[in-house]
DNA sequence: GATTTGCGAAACCGAAAAGTTGCACATATA
DNA sequence: TATATGTGCAACTTTTCGGTTTCGCAAATC
């Protein structure tokens, strides 16, 4: 099992989860309500979630609420950065060419 | 097939991949210098990475240079951006406790 | 104490993914 | 023209994934 948070975030009904849990915690039963599939398949899509550290368990009498481990989040935007400071260059970059023209122009 | 760039960046490979072409471009062979697996098996994950447009084609005789995309890569930061605020805010908060006590230490 | 409710785990199934091997095709090079 | 090289594609295999059904267990409720 590789179990790592961007195999995670490549099924659609994990990432629904993730949205809906990030600003309240709930239930299995209740986040299953949204979606078509039964519980148990919410209850699995949660098991990866909580195996990589991006969800939270929080017990309450035999309900047990789950909630976005809003911190782990971070290790996409991480990974991003790379790309980011490629992106960014570029529009500056752009933005150099755009400032020069305009100098060329007065 | 689903096919969506959250998919492509699932395989740990593939996300090699994309880091190795984000500053140059490069041919199937020079990629798959890189990798244990054979010349097929990265075609095959070039060949995802352009269905979802992540990924450019530029033939140059019987080479092709594959290059990233990486206005597409904003698409992942885009979904970030609903957590980014609610981490953004969880500091804003913290930061705000940090100098109530500050202040009542005055 | 019996029943209902909320939950996870295991067994199973079909579909998809990721890899390999073999092939076809176009472009260089001898 | 014959051969070597760079590539994509199809067929096939093994593994993984996402789902359902069935079950067992603990906590609430009657």
């Amino acid at each position: 099992m590789r179990r790592d948070i961007f195999q995670a975030i490549a099924d659609p009904t994990r990432r629904a989860i993730i949205t809906l849990i990030a600003l309240q915690a709930m239930t299995p039963n209740a986040i299953a309500e949204h979606f078509d599939s039964t519980r148990q398949a919410v209850s699995k899509h949660l098991k990866i979630l909580t195996e990589c550290e991006l969800v939270r368990q929080e017990h309450q009498g035999r309900e047990i609420y789950y909630s976005l481990e809003i911190d782990k989040m971070k290790e996409i935007d991480k990974w991003l950065e790379q790309f980011r400071r490629i992106w960014e260059n570029k529009f500056k970059q752009l933005d150099r060419l755009l400032s020069t023209i305009k100098n060329e122009r007065k």
